[in-house]
RNA sequence: GCGCCAGUAGCUCAGUUGGAUAGAGCAUCGGCCUUCUAAGCCGACGGCCGGGGGUUCGAAUCCUCCCUGGCGCACCA
């Protein structure tokens, strides 16, 4: 981050001098291969129809214009087609153990946020049964995400949307009821939509034990079908909310559909469109012209039976987020629901916002295996490995590094036997034990009787070798990391960098003896330095709420 | 039929504003523990980036047409 822009700042002289517009598509990086230099930067390719010559000789003006100018580049090369080659001096790398030092937990956190004000909705799975391991992906995600976009100094708040209205609680009421009259001895119809949990079954025994037999002879069925659904709801909530505490996740906000119904907010919204004309009478129905904003159709939002459809409260939800003030809304959905991201955008568009204020990420469902044989998942028959089961058989800190290291919309294959493994297949070791590593040498030197080294400027020459500089190097990426999954809205960026960040400590702890360095500056040195590796470890597995355990 | 996502090493996956010789782990094979944690390190093997065409200095990446897989296409949620 820090090399990146101090040559970000000089190129960026050199295009202000000559007059030009800055390339949206230059690139400076790190390259693969360390011959091409510390950073590479295509600026002379992008700059040839603006300059009007060929590519080298914009890269040899640029050069020229950069050389001397600052003392911690010393050598620029023009190479390939027109890349530049920059080198930085080992002073400049090794400093980066005093910025990681001198911001602790800090180091890694951004300004690129300025604060603006996001709200990540993720989970709301409806309260009809508990969580299951897809749910599980999308939490991690979001809680993930959201402590990144903090990171990155955005104003982040959490919410969970409960679908506490509609036909799916009516049925979670009867699937009790169905199963008190089936205790009670009763010959009834099994209904057709049933939720058919063990879990409902034990909701159905608690509440008649808590009720009575009495009182369901004799209470009104509405009366009846009422408390099943009241009572159910929360049982099941309760179970969501201990799930997800298990699995560290936590929303600040819990948002009620019913709560849109009740206020009147629908109404409002609809009125809104009508006046807007973004909505008509047809058929009996209420449509959204969501066709105006690239909707393959429009839609209904109140039927002709008078119901309101889900899009309806939907509407008005994102209606009130926007009024609460939030600039960007992250909402995080199963793959199944992407034929409605349409519709959605639609609506935020119709609301007057910019489509792209409404961001949808889509989690592909989890395919969870135990030794490479399927695990079958549905809700409605019951059969399903819960959140609660996986997080308690592999760890929540496993669970999480898996789903945080893939893509989020692509499809996931949980292995739970692999995620047991202590086992390169199950990369979050890897990172825990370098953390673990770090700290055991850090013990063992205190056993030895060695004093904490104090931050020392001078010390860190000492830091000289080719893999001294290659591990300096890499930290110094780790802002670039957040900032990456920062500006993607994908966690995976950090947990791929912490793999290669830990990596390069595990090949360094080889070949370098700590402890045993060749004289007392070198060993307090390499102590800064690993001390400092730790540091980022531990920031980075914060970012994806994993554990950064002081032994293994 | 239409739409979205995917197809990269034997397996699981990175590669997101087009960049230099396409990467990592696992698996396989071969080395490394008397020294700070071997949950580790070093090396080898491994590729028509699903296929064809196109755009340009340059394509896994962009366009187009096919093939395969997953998921959607309701006055369901």
């Amino acid at each position: 981050m820090r090399a990146n822009e101090t040559l970000r700042k000089l190129l960026a002289s050199f295009v202000a001098k000559n007059g030009f517009e800055w390339p949206e598509k230059t690139t400076i990086e790190q390259p693969k291969d360390e011959s091409f230099g510390d950073l590479a930067t295509n600026l002379a390719m992008m700059l040839t129809t603006q300059a009007g010559k060929p590519p080298r000789e914009v890269a040899a003006d640029i050069q020229d214009f950069i050389k001397g100018q600052v003392s911690e580049i010393t050598k620029i090369e023009i190479a390939g087609p027109g890349f530049l080659n920059v080198f930085f001096n080992a002073d400049f790398w090794q400093q980066t153990v005093l910025d990681v030092l001198g911001d602790g937990d800090n180091y890694g956190n951004l300004k690129i946020g300025k604060r603006k004000r996001v709200q990540v909705e993720y989970v709301s799975a409806n309260p009809t049964g508990p969580l299951h391991i897809g749910h599980g992906r999308g939490a991690a995600l979001g809680d993930s995400l959201t402590r990144i976009l903090r990171a990155a100094d955005f104003n982040v708040q959490t919410e969970y949307y409960l679908n506490d209205a509609g036909r799916q609680m009516r049925i979670l009421g009867n699937s009790v009821w169905f199963r008190i009259q089936e205790i009670l001895g009763r010959e009834v119809e099994t209904p057709e939509d049933l939720y058919k949990g063990e879990y409902i079954k034990e909701i159905a025994e608690a509440l008649l034990d808590a009720e009575g037999v009495d009182w369901f002879n004799s209470a009104p069925l509405d009366e009846i079908l009422a408390m099943c659904q009241e009572v159910a709801m929360e049982e099941i909530l309760e179970g969501i909310k201990l799930d997800l505490a298990e699995f560290n996740v936590e929303h600040e906000v819990w948002f009620s559909e019913s709560s849109l119904l009740e206020s009147g907010a629908v109404d409002l919204t609809f009125e809104r469109l009508r006046e807007a004309e973004l909505a008509y009478d047809k058929d009996g129905a209420f449509w959204f012209k969501s066709t105006d904003f690239g909707d393959d159709k429009d839609r209904v939002l109140r039927k002709s039976d008078g119901s309101l459809t889900y899009l309806a409260s939907d509407i008005a939800y994102h209606d009130n987020k926007f009024d609460r003030g939030f600039e960007l809304l992250v909402d995080i959905w199963g793959a199944d629901h992407h034929g409605y991201v349409p519709r959605m955008k639609a609506a935020v568009q119709a609301l007057g916002k910019e489509k792209e204020s409404l961001q949808v990420l889509l989690v592909q469902l989890v395919n969870l295996l135990r030794d490479g044989e399927q695990v079958a998942m549905s809700t409605r028959a019951g059969e399903f490995e819960t959140l609660a089961d996986v997080v308690a058989e592999v760890g929540a800190d496993a669970a999480r590094f898996m789903f945080l290291s893939r893509k989020s919309d692509s499809q996931l294959d949980f292995d739970l036997e692999l995620v047991k493994q202590k086992s390169m297949d199950n990369p979050v070791y890897y990172v825990q034990y370098a953390h673990a590593r770090i700290q055991s040498v850090m013990r063992k030197a205190t056993e030895r009787g060695i004093d904490a080294v104090s931050v020392d400027t001078g010390l860190l020459a000492a830091l000289d070798t080719p893999e001294d500089k290659r591990l300096l190097k890499i930290m110094e990426q780790f802002p670039d990391a957040v900032a990456s999954s920062a500006r993607t809205l994908s966690p995976h960026h950090v947990s791929y960098y912490l793999m290669e960040l830990a990596g390069s400590l595990h090949s360094y702890y080889h070949s370098n003896q700590i402890l045993g360095a060749e004289n007392q500056n070198q060993m307090r040195a390499r102590m800064l330095l690993l001390d400092a590796v730790a540091q980022i470890l531990r920031n980075g597995l914060a970012l994806l709420g994993v554990s950064a355990p002081e032994s293994m």
